[in-house]
DNA sequence: TTATGCGCGTGACTTTGGTCACTGCACTGC
DNA sequence: GCAGTGCAGTGACCAAAGTCACGCGCATAA
C-alpha cells in the first residue's frame, strides 16, 4: 500500500507508529472489537476469517508482509467486520486511525492506494462469494491442492496443514475433507502416503477444479 | 457519494458527463467487461449480481439512486467484476474513468468518500459471505420477509416477486422458495392467498432469521 | 372459445454435506 | 514398556438442497 511513495511520507508514518509483535496463533483483534488504528504487517502472515456460532470458520483472505490489515473500519468508524489472528510469527506496525486521516490529508497518493488496496480486497470477497455459492468442496480443496503444488513447484508436496485447518479454511469440517481427499485418490487424481501428497493427474484436477458450478 | 460535495465540485463532475437511460431489465454492463467509468445513478434501481454458468444467480445488492455503480474497476484497472441490471427506469450518468481520475487528483475530498462507499460494500459483502458460507436458504428466505414487512409497515403486504426471482436473488432454484414458504406456513409463522403475504408470528420468523447459525 | 405461456405446487429421487461414534496410528513423555 | 494425546479414516445416519417431471390454474392472445 505504500510501496513507492515518497521518503517524507514513509518518515511520517513511521513516527507515528508503534511496533508490536503476535505469536504464532496470537489474535490481533476479533470480529466486533471496536476499531482503533490500522495495522501495517512488517513481517509474518495474518489470516483473517469470520467465525460461526458453532464453531465452523471460514477464511476470507491470507494477507503476507508486507501488506495492511483492517483498512476497512478506519474509513467508516465501524468495528471490525472479521478476526485476524497470526498465522506465525508477526510483527506489525499499529497506526492510531487519528494519525492515519491526518496522513491522508496531507498526501492524497495515500487514498489512492488505499482505493486500490480495497479494489482488491473487493475482488477476491466476490470470487470467494461466487466459489462459496455455486461451487462446491470439492471444487474448493482442488484448487487449494493446485495452489499448493504451484507454490513448492513439484508435483509432491507434504501437506502443510492438518485436515482441520483446511476444513476451517473452506468453511467446512475435517470429516469431509478427509472424504474428499480420498475421493481425489480413488479417481486417480493424487496419491498419499502421509501427509505427502502428489498430483498424479494435474489436468483432471484442474477441471474439477473448475467444473461446470 | 457525493452528496455535500462543494458546488464546484459537482459542476466538474457533471460537465464531464453523459446522461444514459435504461429500461426495466436492461443491463448496463456484464460481469468481465472491460471498465470506462463509473455509474452515477439519479433514478431508478438496479441490481448487482454474479451469474453461474448453469443459470443461478446470486444477487450481491441492490442500489438505489442516488448511488454509484462500478467504483471498483475504476482504481485497478480490470474489468467489472459482477453483472448490472436496471430493476425498474433507470437514468445514470457516465463519466469516464479518466476524468473521475482528474476529479480525484483536483478534489482529495472525492477519494476519501469513495473509501467510505467501498467500506460499506466491503462490509455487505462480508456479511452476504456469511450467510450463504453458514446460513441456510430458510434463514435466507426468512430475512426477506421481514425486509418486505418493514418496508411495506403492516404485517400483510404482496410479494413484489415471483418466485424465480426470489430464488435468483437468494442464489438457490424456484422449488426450494415454494417448498420454504409452504414449510413457514405449516409451521405458522406466515399465512398465505395467492401472493398475499401475512407475518402471523413475526417473533418466530425472526427467530429462524437469526438461528443458531 | 381455444391455445399458449407463465407461475406455482408437488412428488420422487439424488447428491452433498454435516453429525456422531468409534477405531487406529504415530508420537511424546514418563 | 505404557499411557496420553492429537490426527486421520470410516461407517451409519440425517437433513438440506438441487433435479426432473408433471399437473394445475389463470391470464392473455389468437
Amino acid at each position: 500500500m505504500f510501496a513507492g511513495l515518497e521518503p517524507e511520507i514513509i518518515q511520517a508514518l513511521a513516527q507515528r507508529a508503534a511496533a508490536r509483535p503476535f505469536t504464532t496463533g496470537q489474535i490481533l483483534f476479533n470480529e466486533g472489537d471496536p476499531c482503533d488504528g490500522v495495522f501495517l504487517l512488517v513481517e509474518g502472515s495474518v489470516k483473517i476469517f469470520k467465525t460461526s456460532s458453532s464453531g465452523r470458520q471460514l477464511t476470507l483472505a491470507v494477507e503476507t508482509a508486507p501488506a495492511t490489515v483492517a483498512e476497512v473500519p478506519l474509513f467508516d468508524g465501524g468495528a471490525y467486520p472479521a478476526s485476524v489472528q497470526a498465522v506465525d510469527s508477526v510483527v506489525a506496525l499499529f497506526i492510531h486511525k487519528r494519525d492515519f486521516r491526518a496522513i491522508c490529508l496531507e498526501h492524497p497518493e495515500v487514498p489512492l492506494r488505499a482505493l486500490s488496496v480495497f479494489g482488491r480486497r473487493l475482488r477476491a470477497l466476490v470470487a470467494l462469494l461466487e466459489t462459496m455459492t455455486f461451487g462446491s468442496v470439492r471444487q474448493r480443496l482442488a484448487r487449494v491442492l493446485l495452489e499448493l503444488a504451484d507454490q513448492t513447484g513439484g508435483p509432491t508436496f507434504a501437506l502443510p496443514w492438518t485436515h482441520q485447518e483446511i476444513a476451517l479454511n473452506l468453511g467446512t469440517v475435517r470429516e469431509v475433507i478427509s472424504r474428499n481427499l480420498n475421493r481425489f485418490q480413488m479417481d486417480g487424481f493424487i496419491r498419499m502416503s502421509h501427509r505427502e501428497v502428489t498430483l498424479a493427474d494435474r489436468e483432471g484436477l484442474q477441471r474439477e477444479a473448475e467444473a461446470e458450478i
